[in-house]
DNA sequence: TCCAACTATGCAACCAGTTGCAAAACTGTA
DNA sequence: TACAGTTTTGCAACTGGTTGCATAGTTGGA
């Protein structure tokens, strides 16, 4: 129940209404842990029933429904145990390569020009974490333990599109040959 | 649907039965695309509804209810039209470095130990693949198209691999100094 | 001969993620 | 004022992946 734990994450950051959350949600933990709006509102429902956060109408809200959550202590203590569970492994699990195996048995299927978008979208995605990267982690005298960690991860984003990127040119290399 | 699509290529390769091909896919496409056997099973009985497979007793199979599955030329055909296809790209997704936020949040909570273990793993996965890499894969004359395809498959694992090990060592700088 | 382990298949229930749709209020503009 | 677009929330149905369990035959050893 990762999702559930990720929205505390970012509940204790700045506690927010849904709307808010999701929206912030893909600028931030959504770079490795991806939810559509509904995921959200449906976990934000069942936690609220667990006593994990309650809600409240947004003081600035007015007439609309909008209400904002809060973490409680239980889903404090529930986050805490958590985070210092051991997790499995993410292991890689990529549907391209399926294709790409797929065309090396029934193939060829002139697979270049979906290699080289994809190494595009790839080129694209490193780029917008090099920006954020120039943005919040400018080399500065004393980084906070917080803000070491939130570069540590995007780091990882940073690693696993330069990966793929080497790994495109190599697989140009080899199916540009056909 | 990739897991039918999975299937398709596997028993292309090689047509089998569920079992068989279970175990298998664990030592190939399964290194990419993961499935359990009831996933499998449940997969196959749709595709052989959908005529894309047929099933014939095994002939060695005695008296058990072994069943080998053969692909037909409309599972062929559906595999040719869904390789083609543009696949979104797979994103990072990654259940740790949500753990690791929240430690920034709430911590420090010693994700050390954690961080090392699964270094540990990923080194061990790495050596696994490098394993297959000299067994299947040694310096030859002419390698095959399909042979090129598999190796480059293998390499994307083993970039990924590699990339978190790199990224551990720094994670365990980082995160050390607590 | 009996039992444990393995081969081989499958049902049922559940959970998480996806898709399509819509309600209700607000905001800006033609 | 009417309409389009945005904000905010949510229902319902579906798909795919997970877990627990069951069945039935085979094999090898105590």
């Amino acid at each position: 129940m990762s999702l559930a734990h990720a929205l505390l994450t970012s509940l204790l950051e700045q506690p927010s209404s849904g709307y808010d959350l999701a929206r912030r949600f893909d600028k931030s933990i959504g770079h490795f842990w991806q939810a559509t709006h509904q995921q959200i509102y449906r976990e934000l429902g069942r936690m609220e029933k667990a006593g994990w956060i309650r809600s409240e109408p947004d003081p600035e809200a007015g007439r609309t429904r909008k209400r904002t959550y809060l973490v409680l202590p239980a889903g404090r203590e529930e986050l805490m145990r958590w985070a210092a569970e051991a997790a499995p492994l993410t292991e890689l699990r990529d549907e391209f390569l399926v294709r790409l195996r797929a065309d090396a048995v029934i193939g060829p299927l002139d697979m270049v020009p979906e290699l080289a978008r994809r190494r595009a979208l790839h080129a694209e995605k490193l780029r917008a974490y090099h920006a954020i990267e120039a943005r919040d982690f400018a080399p500065e005298a004393e980084p906070t333990r917080q803000r070491r960690i939130h570069h540590l991860i995007l780091k990882a984003g940073i690693q696993y599109e330069q990966g793929w990127i080497v790994w495109y040119d190599e697989a140009l290399q080899v199916l540009g040959k056909d």
